[in-house]
DNA sequence: GCACATAATACAAACGTTTGTATTTCAGCC
DNA sequence: GGCTGAAATACAAACGTTTGTATTATGTGC
């Protein structure tokens, strides 16, 4: 029926100028709207053009005009929903731009992210959006002298938008407190505790309830489920037991959560625990997990137009941070709550 | 520090020939490691290209070459874990064929995925995959006619990769008919029950079995989560009520399991529920869900060597169809089974 | 040192599009 | 009917790269 295999040259320009006898010039002056060319020709040139299927070659517009109206974006995981509502926040900001989207999936390895900012590099996009980068920033200054990045959630990066950290683990810890905990854990990432943004809100948060640093409450998680049952065990080792444990991401508090409901202690109702990160699953696990979330979409609307006016040779101001947003749900509570239920039906 | 809106004019192959004293054409020869050019003279042109931080510009090289080295994916949700797999066989196998893997959401937009296939048309892939299109296939015989569309999952388009729906449904029923069930219920799609490849199979199935059709053990989903619990109570109301029940999909199949769950109706022990899809919560409800999964990484290197054939102008062979993969979780088990356990502690 | 082969490099055209400038066409007007 | 000005169109160069062909350097054998 078709011809996949017989490759017919594509219909450039110059095929709609022979059927409509007319300079090349004319007819992309006639696809452009141009008011030199008359409406009769603008219009037989047109239906020509549609008739024929003709679409233009990019490559060879890029190379007179410079500017190609795209932006790349690298994500490291596309399954993350975290990703999906930052692009669709890029995607909705580009369209206003007259901007389209690329992306390219890295998996979260360094070589692929290279690999992917060197594609988008020689596609001579307008910028790259580069969230999460595994990359060091070394690297991104050097991409940076031919190219816009703007990266997301980096903020020792030049040009960046991002979220505070310190902000969002400030937010649980109030939470916490509010409700009457005093003596409240904390499970830190595989970062280095002293570095961990996270652990300096935790701290600053209990000094700012006058309550005294305790470093028997500070648990540290490599990373593997393994851990977090060793956590678990850690925990319930412990002669005054935290009412309240904050941990720096939401797949170590559920799995904190599994830990504890296989020893028999009840959340919120016995301990309560606060992730981070809101992922998709927090909503579904029983119970439901209090956590902290990042306006994702937002953060891809601004780093669309950070970018847009930094390719605009715009003075890039100091990139605002967005605020993160509390999301309460049911695995907080007062400490040792009055009103005791059973396990509700999960999922 | 550095100069993002200066916007240094990008260094070219003429401002390498310029800084070694040769032409360009040596240069492009040196870069290409031409056996032409002197070692010296090559070594040279590399170190040069490396220290100005030469990147090819992919316009004039599509232009000249005509070829571009890229394959675009219109995906209708990233999110999905389904396209995460079949984007990492996509990936895994362009890699192989030193091709490049761009992706476009169109989050299930049909005009979307045209201005997706527009783009990706204009930037001259080297082919178009397309998985579960939303656009008709009058859309697609138009593109294929300048562009090599491959589809996943549309059987009816000319050029497609997929996934034996009847097939997959004929392995979800007998395994509830080897497990002695002999009263199973279908709760079908909103598609035309007629037309439903799940329905046939599910016919199909019972023969096979001497099974009479029984049109009672039917039931309609609209999509929505409200029907499920509508389903749920037609469902308990029957005089003789069904075993076993296969849902048409795994959101569906969840759904009755939370109504079922509300009713005081155990599963598997008193009915079994099987969905289709295998979407990842299937794996955590409780009690998790029997399915059936489709092989999506393979069908991304299936659908990458499709293309690659088709563009190599090799006979398009009828594309084989790959087979789905049953599997069994704890949602479904012997008809009035003798081992009655508790409910387990859920995700 | 001269012819010759071969290695190394330079030249020039081409890809499809855009755009500034030159040329033609065509009314309207005296 | 020739002149003017504007409208419509044609011409040509350019973008950065590749590649076939022409040209120049380099070495070899006598």
């Amino acid at each position: 029926m078709s011809n996949a295999r017989s490759r017919p040259r594509r219909v450039t320009i110059k095929d709609i100028a022979r059927a409509a006898s007319v300079d090349p010039s004319t007819v992309t002056r006639a696809l452009q709207q141009s008011p030199r060319v008359k409406p009769a020709t603008r219009e037989k040139i047109a239906a020509l053009a549609a008739d024929m299927g003709y679409v233009p070659d990019m490559a060879a517009r890029t190379l007179v005009m410079r500017r190609t109206g795209l932006i790349g974006v690298v994500i490291p995981d596309m399954t993350n929903p975290f990703f999906r509502d930052l692009g669709q926040g890029i995607e909705d900001e580009a369209a206003k731009h007259g901007l389209r989207v690329l992306i390219n999936d890295t998996r979260g390895i360094e070589s692929a992210e290279r690999e992917a900012v060197r594609l988008f590099q020689e596609l001579q996009v307008e910028g790259i959006i580069v969230p999460m980068a595994r990359c060091p920033q070394s690297y991104y200054e050097r991409v940076r002298e031919a190219c816009t990045v703007v990266q997301v959630n980096r903020p020792d990066a030049s040009f960046h938008v991002s979220c505070d950290t310190i902000e969002g683990s400030l937010l649980i810890m109030r939470h916490l407190l509010d409700l009457g905990h005093r003596r409240i854990g904390f499970v830190s990432g595989p970062a280095i505790p002293g570095e961990d943004p996270k652990m300096l809100a935790y701290r600053a948060a209990l000094e700012e309830a006058g309550i005294d640093y305790d470093p028997n409450l500070i648990f540290g998680f490599d990373g593997t489920l393994k851990s977090s049952s060793a956590i678990v065990d850690q925990l319930l080792g412990l002669r005054k037991r935290p009412t309240a444990v904050f941990a720096h991401n939401d797949i170590n508090a559920i799995a904190m959560l599994r830990g504890l409901r296989e020893c028999g202690i009840a959340v919120p109702d016995d301990i309560s625990i606060a992730g981070h990160d809101n992922i998709r699953l927090s909503a579904y696990v029983e119970p439901p997990l209090t956590t902290v979330a990042w306006p994702m979409y937002e953060l891809g609307q601004k780093s669309v137009r950070y970018l847009y006016s930094l390719s605009h040779g715009k003075r890039p101001r100091k990139p605002r941070v967005s605020a993160p947003e509390l999301i309460v749900r049911e695995s907080t509570g007062g400490p040792k709550a009055a009103r005791r239920k059973q396990t509700r039906s999960s999922v």
